[in-house]
DNA sequence: CCTTTGTTCTATAACTTATAGATCAAGAGC
DNA sequence: GCTCTTGATCTATAAGTTATAGAACAAAGG
């Protein structure tokens, strides 16, 4: 698995290290029961603080993303969208789609961006699809 | 036009406010042309100090949302986007599906959302659909 | 004139982010 | 058994963000 992150965005560390592994389970490429790096080999590889990785690492934990055990580590956990995590994400999604049509995009053009992000999803990186 | 804010929310209020605008503007509720309520007014209603306000109005007109004028007041202004927009936009509706398809969404219910949320945009408060 | 409006300064308290160090507890392997 | 690796949990500190507050300025209108 590949992680970038950048110090100088305004986005925090923790949070791009939390968005890079949602992108990577949802891409396929982080299967479930794949394990993730250790929290300290993380930070060192970045030259961050452990305390940063570990936070995004908890963050996962309390979306229920992944599973976190002594020396099993940090492993992706099977995923299963409650309810209220529906209706959360479909609140925040009004919010988005609100900025690219405010902005001047056509419903058309914004459903078709989304479309081809989703299909980048599901064609890449699957092994349960002979 | 009715705003809402949440006091208790972890998101700011500076940032609901942009957001209902922005909204409002994607629903066609606030066209090109519409005032928004004066800086202190909005404070007034709501019982915040007038500085968040100005924050978001100043968010808004970054954005190139509304243009902001002494005496004319907070005026929505016409959409036109960039393609700088539009890249960034897309990278941020990737971190977001990706979220709901790590969640266990299946990509043709998200796409459905999608198109549900959009539709409610393209079909409300439109004066230039004779 | 005086009011209304956005704009711009300073200041402060509370919270968030990132760093740092220390320690604990469970399991693996020698 | 001992040690190493691992996540988990405390304290602490510096820098940045958020919200509040008060004051004052500049332009346009009545």
């Amino acid at each position: 698995m590949i992680l970038n992150i950048d110090l100088a965005s305004a986005v925090p560390i923790y949070q791009q290290l939390r968005d890079q592994v949602v992108e990577a389970i949802a891409d396929g490429e982080l299967a479930e029961g794949s394990s993730l790096p250790p929290i300290r080999t993380l930070a060192a590889d970045f030259g961050i603080n452990f305390h940063t990785v570990n936070k995004a690492y908890d963050l996962l934990r309390k979306e229920g993303l992944i599973r976190l055990n002594r020396k099993t580590g940090a492993v992706v956990a099977a995923s299963a969208a409650d309810p209220p995590f529906a209706a959360d994400w479909t609140a925040r999604a009004r919010t988005l789609l609100a900025e690219a049509v405010a902005r001047g995009l056509s419903a058309d053009e914004v459903l078709a961006t989304c479309r081809s992000v989703l299909d980048s999803f599901a064609s890449t990186h699957r092994e349960d699809t002979p």
